[in-house]
DNA sequence: AAGATCCGGAACTCCACAGTATCGTATAGA
DNA sequence: TCTATACGATACTGTGGAGTTCCGGATCTT
């Protein structure tokens, strides 16, 4: 991508040779938090690097200086863009799986979802035309909560909660992608309700779990809905 | 939307008045369906008045004449848009759901689908600031296929193959929001071999049909994977 | 201290596109 | 035939944003 000068009679790599004032980069960080913000605010094309530039507080010139254009500097900031606690380390351990995914549902969990929706919104006219930003997206914001989702999974077929014939490959991918219709296309909130439903009507049933006839008591959620 | 002339002494309607060479209409749908090409190609914001114009055979103030603004253009080419064939009527019966849900898939269809994910892509972007296209997205692309979802389901539920408890206006966005993802984030190609994978892996153990610790034959697709 | 480079800020160039106007031509009604 | 309008084509205007350049001041190395 950036090779470094060729050239023959360099003292030693002409880059570590600069005088002057060094770049601040404890400013980089604080760019690209202010690069997602717009992004998910107004949409790639809606944004421009002077609301970039004013809400990080610096030079439109700053920024050219760092990235070569607008384009890097929103794949830089995808990226880049840190996880919330989705570590397997951090990661529920209830004993069941329905007490797992009900555990990852929580209010900073969902306003951190709905933010990286936005975001990828804001991306999407551009995911066909830059192939690398589509991979930075899928890597930045949904493979994470996937890999969480088949990490809980799996963990549930080790202790023989559920079988190991399940196709958790395709069902970690589940909740990701409705959520992802609800808020883009549909634009409703996913709540806990909605969460909920999906674990209790769809991942959970196709487990094996529950949700298959339901016996008697009161184990569904939703009434028979007229 | 257009009211028209409240004017006092008109003759007639005053639209009925007009002299001249009238307007052919029959030129509206091909303009409004270069236009869909368009967009599923370059996105809402790559998209020109000057692309349509020329892809439709046509001058740039003819559109003009008949769409106030590029966005009225867009939303009415949307929402125009001619469905598949996802009729009831012509909706498989096979009389099992599993073999409903494999005589959809045809390449007919995933043609049709692949080019519908990508005119969505080019309006993701405006989606959030313009609730109108958001709603003429979805009725145009989505929830038809989520009907015929679920009429096959409600289907199943009436013939007593699957219990009537199944979350089906739940399970009946699976198939397109996955597709959806699969298509504009990981793009990867929505093959018959990944619906199969939807139907068999998801969908049919979520309602409660096979999937569930497949007793001994050779009822998987994928192998124990290593 | 001196020179080099960074900084935030602002003015600037350049270009693409939305929307308008004008042209000669084609087609409708009177 | 005459007039009014729609047509395709092309030229034009106005605006907005990407990317560049310049400035005075700050910060580093020597």
């Amino acid at each position: 991508m950036t090779q470094l000068e060729p050239a023959g009679a360099a003292e030693t790599t002409a880059a570590e040779t600069k005088l002057g004032r060094k770049r601040d980069h404890t400013r980089d960080p604080e760019i690209l938090a202010a690069a997602l913000e717009v992004l998910a605010e107004t949409g790639f094309d809606g944004m421009t690097i002077d609301m970039v530039a004013t809400r990080a507080k610096a030079g439109k010139a700053t920024l050219y200086r760092r990235w070569p254009s607008k384009n890097e500097l929103v794949i830089d900031a995808v990226a880049c863009m840190k996880q919330g606690d989705l570590d397997q380390a951090s990661l529920p351990d209830t004993g069941t799986l329905r007490g797992d995914f009900v555990a990852m549902i929580k209010p900073r969990s969902i306003e951190d979802g709905e933010k990286k929706m936005q975001i990828m919104a804001g991306l999407m006219s551009m995911l066909s035309a830059t192939p690398e930003m589509a991979d930075a997206a899928n890597n930045a914001i949904v493979k994470p909560r996937a890999a969480a989702n088949r990490f809980l999974m799996q963990r549930a077929i080790d202790r023989g909660e559920i079988s190991p014939e399940c196709d958790i490959d395709t069902l970690c991918l589940v909740t990701p992608s409705m959520a992802a219709y609800r808020t883009l296309i549909e634009r409703k909130p996913v709540d806990r309700d909605f969460l909920i439903t999906l674990i209790d009507g769809v991942l959970l049933p196709a487990l094996g779990l529950r949700g298959d006839t339901a016996p008697a008591g009161r184990g569904k959620v939703a009434p028979p809905a007229s």
